[in-house]
DNA sequence: AATCGAAAATTCGAGATCGAACTATTTGTG
DNA sequence: CACAAATAGTTCGATCTCGAATTTTCGATT
């Protein structure tokens, strides 16, 4: 029985990187309040964190949506009142999005169902452990984004 | 202004982690030949490594796929006649999947496809980087999982 | 042997995701 | 100023993804 490559430590990686991330959305997903998803949480939790004001294509990259996958999520935040969208002064082509106060009132929610897993996290590993683990990992990320 | 709690260490692990994992996918959805996506290379893989002969279930377990998901991906490669689906002989519930020499066809011109890119990514870090980088994935991953 | 509960797979509906094509606006250049 | 190229956002179609409900089959208990 020969060393397959997934016995390969780079494919070992990739695999837990995948397997993470997809435990980390799964999980958050099934504490969210009814009604908010996944995606529609992540933007606002970055109208929270990066303030407000800022444009859909913005958002769009930090998250690494697509300028249509977000037109989808803005449009449906919009529609339940969590999020408000204003058209820029300046630039006629540009909107610009803010929480509306429910929105707010719904992102606290959500981020209070999340905390207690969040400081279990922290109980569980320390600081000093996912600080060394960032630089491969920012490396790696790197990486993978220069070379298309 | 404050240290926001993107500023965390743990959280900016968890961004990188999500920032890998969609370059991996884009990356490699991009490189495939047309018509076979992402999800559908990911059990034509599963299959050509674990070796043929494993059951729908198995394959959704070891993808993190749900069961319902994966119904809809093997009936669009079944479609195109790159896998085959045999009823289980023990047990009438299960079913048994094989990549078709078509299958194995299109899953060796997506591996050559990508393979240069591996190739530049073992150049780019070594293997040594990988494996120091594991246990704690894997401890991470394993903390994540088992606490639901 | 009859039944009940678990297991494997499917169906269905809602939402997410991508890329390509499109519209509207702005910017840059002659 | 005119017009081409770039930018911001939307629309559309195909596929993915999830969870809940359903069907079929198996296994164990009686």
């Amino acid at each position: 029985m020969g060393a397959g490559p997934e016995d390969h430590p780079d494919v070992q990686v990739f695999d837990e990187i995948r397997y993470i991330e997809h435990l980390v959305r799964t999980t958050i997903s099934r504490k969210l309040p009814v009604g908010l998803t996944y995606p529609q949480f992540e933007v606002m939790n970055l109208l929270s964190r990066r303030g407000d004001g800022i444009s859909p294509l913005e958002i769009a990259r930090a998250l690494q949506m697509t300028k249509s996958g977000l037109t989808n999520t803005l449009q449906r935040l919009h529609a339940r009142k969590l999020i408000h969208v204003e058209h820029c002064e300046n630039d006629g082509r540009r909107k610009v999005i803010w929480l509306t106060p429910d929105g707010r009132a719904a992102y606290a929610q959500s981020m209070a169902a999340i905390r207690p897993k969040m400081e279990d996290l922290r109980d569980g590993f320390t600081q000093k452990e996912f600080r060394d683990a960032l630089p491969f990992l920012k490396a790696l990320r790197t990486w993978l984004g220069e070379k298309p």
